[in-house]
DNA sequence: AAGTGGTCTAGACCACCAT
DNA sequence: TGGTGGTCTAGACCACTTA
């Protein structure tokens, strides 16, 4: 059904890239939800007419990227964005000590506006294009952290009201997946040092001038299409942002199982 | 000669990471050097007895970690640090529209120090070792951009003078790997926002008390053994830091053949 | 043309999880 | 016990590079 020369695939490009396309493309339909196991893996394998080895290919490199996740004598699940989830790859904020722990978010204004141009940019939309904008405090032992503006096109979130974001039962980027249907699987983040002005610094409860750390990002979905854009402004006094390069996607994967995530990572 | 319940391996643990734990030791031992390649894969396979597909597992691994190189048609290398390869994987300064470039470096200060106890602690050697102490000024478009503060252990690059630092005729880690046989294949950076003391703001010509990015770099090598600690205080006025997560370790393999690198990144 | 890595097959068997 | 993913084999053939 996939064979050789079929639709929609380069010539020569291998099946199990096909079969990852047709894969990502069920996905994208909704025909497995998060947090859902697919078929086992030989069927999948009969199901596109391929060898085992090749149907194996295919996942694990969605496995690689996030979207899947395997457990053995289990299955195979639609990553679903449970808190652990989005801290693990999304929250990169920690104690100077290393540790790591959950924010409290305090909603501090939902408000409908149109899109300036680097907003617009960013969430490939027109100038102008309507959007919600969101800004959150998180606070960390009960002290301010961090402020976040969150901005997001209208168009992707029909029927969003700020009594739906206010009260969701879990992260944002759970409910854009649960609500909306739209996984966010990939994020790009660009850090520069600012300082703060007189209203930031009062909510953040800093002196105005403070040196801030200010994250821009673009969280994005399926085939890098963008959902989100993000600016956080951090007092980096006592937590920093951590970056982890080179090995270790490996490791990343070995503490997949989100239920027995432990939730502090030693520097 | 790996086969089951051999030594050094954990009982049960797969043949591959045998055979990868193997490989690496013929790495660290010096079998084959940076830019040297490696037997075929079939002559691998072979020697230690395994299949070719359990083979190439073990050095799939070892390629997803930056240690190796494949090349379709040529062979499999030992990773080289060059100027791309550091560029791509070790300084992830853009300027703001995106583009990438080569930054120009000088030397300000090579001298002889005892480790603080911060530093011993991130180079996992007593407080009070013996150290080096390099300072290095960074400039793009002839700006001063960024300072690098650089420590390492004098036990580890024996012999290394401010004369063999300065004439180096590549980057610094192609330094510690050609001279000392030290690859660093893994990096652990913690972002912070400070501002600039009057000797840091004359260097990088802004003014004392402007917002900096201040960067702490642990440059480690195999099994994740410290390496260098690096201390960066970025002008983020016309540059940032960038962390794209997520998917696409992917890509970066695909853009591996080094010498045929682009160096401008669009955002 | 010879040599390299890349893909793919069609199984067998193992380790783990649920029941 | 039956179902799942994880490992491993022993090939065949393809795509690419170099001489």
């Amino acid at each position: 059904m996939i064979r050789k020369l079929s639709a929609g695939t380069p010539v020569g490009s291998p099946f199990y890239k096909a079969v990852k396309v047709s894969l990502m493309n069920a996905l994208a339909k909704g025909e497995w939800k998060a947090g859902d196991a697919l078929p086992a893996e030989r069927v999948l394998a009969s199901r596109f007419d391929v060898a085992i080895g090749t149907l194996r290919k295919a996942v694990g490199e969605l496995v690689r990227e996030h979207i899947l996740v395997r457990q053995q004598g289990r299955g195979t699940f639609v990553a679903a964005h449970d808190r652990d989830r989005t801290m693990f790859y999304f929250f990169h904020i920690v104690r100077h000590d290393g540790t790591k722990e959950y924010p409290t978010v305090e909603l501090l204004s939902f408000r409908r506006a149109l899109a300036d141009a680097q907003t617009a940019a960013k969430l490939a939309i027109p100038k102008g294009a309507p959007v919600f904008e969101i800004r959150n405090l998180l606070r960390l032992d009960g002290r301010p952290l961090l402020l976040d503006q969150i901005v997001i096109a209208r168009s992707l979130f029909p029927g969003l009201t700020k009594k739906i974001f206010r009260d969701r039962p879990n992260t944002i980027y759970h409910l854009y997946q649960s609500a909306f249907g739209i996984s966010v699987v990939r994020s790009a983040e660009r850090l520069r040092a600012t300082t703060a002005d007189a209203a930031t610094a009062a909510l953040l409860d800093v002196q105005p001038g403070s040196p801030l750390l200010e994250i821009r990002r673009v969280a994005m979905t399926y085939a890098d299409a963008p959902v989100e854009f993000r600016r956080s402004l951090v007092n980096t006094d006592r937590h920093e942002y951590f970056s982890d390069l080179g090995a270790n996607e490996a490791l990343a994967g070995a503490a997949q199982p989100a239920a027995r995530l432990s939730h502090s990572i030693s520097a």
